[in-house]
DNA sequence: TTCGATTTGTCCGTATGTATT
DNA sequence: TAATACATACGGACAAATCGA
């Protein structure tokens, strides 16, 4: 799933040094012949990734001046890629931080819109995602994948693309984000989860049940109630850590 | 602001293309030889614009298939470009409905979000610019000018970059979508709407005052009730058309 | 599996435009 | 004004990957 071309490694190359710090906002770059010699790779390699950069607001380019990185808060951070940097760079707890408190934020509105907006189609592929939850109690692979398919049937149903790209964006971005600085506790939640799993089934229910009477409310509450859970697992483990 | 070179003008001509629909999702592009003469430039400015689609993941090129079209669920639609081009297409109505979808979910919560995280100093910040708005009651420009102040001091003291940028792009999106949309309409908002800022001044000072106690629920209501009273004048204005 | 055709990917020599000094 | 330094732009050549016969 990694970078297919040279100027695709040549960009991640320099995003991730531009997101991590190693790069700071006002510096100028390299010209593009210096650059083209440095990495070993064309002029034109070089001029692509630029452009896949200018494209994130990473950098601005002109003439004379050169390619100078910009200021962080004109970054389009809502980008896969700059997410996915940023969550392996120094600061990563606190990046970790803000994309939970965003997803406290989104999430339950997400479904909330999802109450509002689902028709009878999407209805039913809720209700189909989630008895799948319910039979994978068991099996922890299976429900990792079926807790994915439920949270997507609930996405879809918002039928708002813009708010179905954020929530997948942002999804990533705690995968992502995860898998740098947990990882290894994923053992202990295998351990300790086997009783909690049927707590979480009716948390999914309750969402499920709320969407499908169409009570807004009581979605967005219900799924509140269900991320916190969630954020309480997580600071658990860290604590017995 | 447009475009400053021809890769430029040519990633937003074909973006444009494809967001609005010209291009379909599976089609396949020209190949770079046949842009390069189609467009009169060279084939080095064409993989430079295919760079930037590819970048906000409208296509996906790969040899001998060529440049194909990728569906719209995995288009990175909070980018500032794509949402321009999609508040130009011709169910421009329909993702303004969608922006402001968004906007009613997102809003209130980054609201509640700088009333968590708010250092004195952005509370400071937030009253000075609640008292510029105050100071411009009469003055329509002006009034335009503190209003955004006002509300890009509450986003900056959410602390949370990436709730900042989010907003950003969305308010960046609605602006765009009422030009083309609405446009003309603002000339009777002018007339209207001298009775009504006081109301919005109350609101206004609701929100600030909520912040500044850092009571997170009630800020989250105070925003959402301006924001909706927004609406609800977009609407009577669309009525009176 | 092999082969040929097609398209992107890559390299590079050269020329032009533009803003700074 | 002129020199400089950088991005921008052009186009010929070849490599690599992929599809279809």
């Amino acid at each position: 799933m990694g970078p297919k071309n040279l100027s695709e490694q040549l960009l991640h190359d320099i995003g991730l040094e531009i997101v991590q710090g190693n790069l700071s906002p006002g510096e100028i770059l390299p010209k593009v012949e210096t650059l083209s010699e440095m990495k070993g790779v064309s002029r034109t390699v070089v001029r692509e990734a630029l452009k896949g950069l200018t494209a994130r607001r990473l950098v601005e380019s002109s003439t004379r001046v050169g390619t100078v990185v910009r200021e962080k808060n004109e970054w389009l951070w809502w980008d896969p890629d700059i997410i996915s940097w940023a969550s392996r760079s120094n600061d990563s707890r606190n990046f970790l931080l803000q994309l939970s408190e965003v997803r406290l934020a989104i999430e339950p509105a997400a479904v909330r819109l999802a109450a509002r907006n689902a028709t009878d189609e999407d209805i039913l592929l809720i209700k189909k995602s989630y008895e799948r939850l319910e039979n994978s109690l068991g099996d922890e692979e299976e429900w990792a994948r079926a807790d994915f398919e439920f949270h997507d049937s609930i996405l879809l149903a918002s039928r708002n693309v813009l708010m179905i790209s954020l929530v997948k964006t942002l999804h990533n971005g705690l995968v992502q984000s995860r898998q740098t600085t947990i990882k290894v506790l994923k053992k202990y939640q295998e351990k300790n989860n086997h009783g909690k799993t049927e707590d979480a089934l009716l948390m999914h229910k309750a969402v499920m049940e709320a969407i499908c009477s169409r009570d807004e409310a009581l979605a967005y509450e219900k799924m509140l109630h269900l991320l916190l859970s969630v954020v309480q697992l997580i600071e658990d483990l860290e604590a017995s850590k």
